[in-house]
DNA sequence: GTCTATATGGTGATAGAC
DNA sequence: GTCTATCACCATATAGAC
C-alpha cells in the first residue's frame, strides 16, 4: 500500500488487466456519487457522466439502479469484515481483542468511508425500492451481513465480561454504542487528499482511546 | 407529560387552539415521512396522502418541499438545544455537567428520533438541492446551528480536562466519537408504542454509562 | 460493449375553481 | 384555505443502430 493516499480512498482494484474492472469502475464511482448526493437524489446519468460515458454501458452491467446498490453495499460490507478478521484472531484477553477489533473498525470505517457511507444508507432503503423477488432476496442477506458484523462485536464484548476484563454492562447496547461512535465518521471524515496511513492510524487512536478507558480520569 | 409515550414521539403541539397548528401538523408528518424513507424518496403527494388531504394544502403553507424540509430540521435541532440548556446549567466539576449533557442528549436523541433522522440527512443536503438565494442562506444557519451545538460539548470537554475531571485527550475527535454514539441510535432505535418514559431513561443510561466509565473494568 | 433515441411514469410546482 | 387539474421536467429503463 502506498505511504499517501489520495481522496478516492482505496478503490477495488480497477486495473484493466484484471476482469471485471469495467464492473469495478462503475462500483467505485457510484459509491461516490451516492455518497455526495445520497443514493436517490444521485441519477445514474450523473454515475455515467462522471465515469465519461452514457447510461447505456451502466445498464449494460446492471439491470437496475438498486442491483448496483446492492453491490456497492455488498463491497462496503466485504471491507468490513476483511478489516476486522485478524483482530478477531489474535490471542489475548477479552479486552484486548475487543480493542483490536475496535481499532481495525475505525481504521476501516476511515480507509473505506466512501462505501461505508453506502452502506449506512442501506438501513432506509427497503422494500419499497426492492421491486423484484430477487431484489428483496438480495436485501434481506445485506441487511443478515450487518447483523452478523454486529454480532461479532456483541460475542466479544460477552466474552470479554465472562473472563472479566470488562465491567458489567448492557452487551447489545454498548454494542451499538461503540459501533456508532466509529460509524458515525461517514458524516464528519472526508479523507484529505496528502493524508498519510500513519496520520489515519493516529486518528484512529483517537477515535478509540476514550472509548476503552473512559472519560474519566483515575 | 403521559408517563407512556407512543411511537409519534413527542409532537409538536397540534392542538387546533394554538395558532399554527395547521403547519405544526405538516411538520410533523412530514418529519414522520423523511424519517422512515428518506427525504430524496419522499414526494409531497406522500405527505400530504398520509395527512388525508393534497398537496394543495401543504403548498398553501410552504413554497417548495426543501422549505418543509429546513422547518422540520429547524424544529430538530430547536429541541436538541432545549434538551441540554438545563445540563450546561448545573453546578459541578467538568466531568459532572458533561455527564448531564450526555445524558440530556442522549434522552433527547430519543424522545425526538423522528425530528433528529431527518437532522442527519441535512449534512448531505446541500447547495444542489437549494436553488434559491434565501433557500442557501437558511442551510447555512442550520448548518451553523449544527457546528454551534457541537461547540457546547467541545467547551465542555476542554473545560473538564482543565478541571482534571478528565484525562487529556483529542477535544474536537472526542466531541465527535461521544456525540456520535449518541446519534447513531436513529439508526437503531424505534420507539415503542408502550414504552414508558423510566424504560427510556434506562436505556439512555446503558448507553452514556459506557461512555463516562470506559470499558475496562478497574 | 457502447452509443443514441425514446418510451414511460412519477414529481415538484402552479393556476384557478370553490 | 383547500381542492382539482395540469404543466414541465427529470429519471429509470429499453430498443436497436453501430
Amino acid at each position: 500500500m502506498p505511504d499517501v493516499v489520495g481522496p478516492r480512498n482505496t478503490p477495488t482494484d480497477q486495473s484493466p488487466r484484471k476482469k471485471g474492472w469495467r464492473k469495478a469502475e462503475i462500483i467505485d464511482m457510484a459509491a461516490l456519487c451516492f455518497m455526495e448526493r445520497g443514493y436517490h437524489a444521485t441519477s445514474v446519468d450523473e454515475v455515467a457522466d462522471r465515469l465519461g460515458c452514457t447510461k447505456g454501458r451502466i445498464y449494460h452491467y446492471y439491470a437496475s439502479k438498486i442491483d448496483l446498490f446492492f453491490d456497492v453495499h455488498r463491497e462496503g460490507m466485504k471491507k468490513l469484515f476483511e478489516a476486522i478478521e485478524p483482530a478477531m484472531k489474535t490471542t489475548g484477553d477479552g479486552l484486548t481483542v475487543l480493542h483490536a477489533m475496535l481499532m481495525a473498525h475505525a481504521k476501516a470505517m476511515l480507509e473505506h468511508h466512501t462505501f461505508e457511507n453506502v452502506v449506512a444508507q442501506g438501513v432506509q432503503i427497503h422494500r419499497f425500492d426492492a421491486t423484484t423477488e430477487d431484489q428483496r432476496q438480495t436485501m434481506k442477506l445485506l441487511i443478515d451481513s450487518r447483523d452478523r458484523f454486529e454480532g461479532f462485536f456483541k460475542d466479544q464484548i460477552a466474552a470479554a465480561i465472562a473472563d472479566k476484563t470488562l465491567r458489567d454492562m448492557d452487551v447489545s447496547v454498548t454494542a451499538k454504542v461503540l459501533l456508532g461512535a466509529l460509524q458515525w465518521s461517514i458524516f464528519w471524515y472526508r479523507a484529505r487528499p496528502d493524508e498519510t496511513v500513519a496520520e489515519r492510524e493516529e486518528l484512529a487512536r483517537k477515535m478509540v482511546e476514550p472509548l476503552i478507558d473512559g472519560l474519566r480520569r483515575n
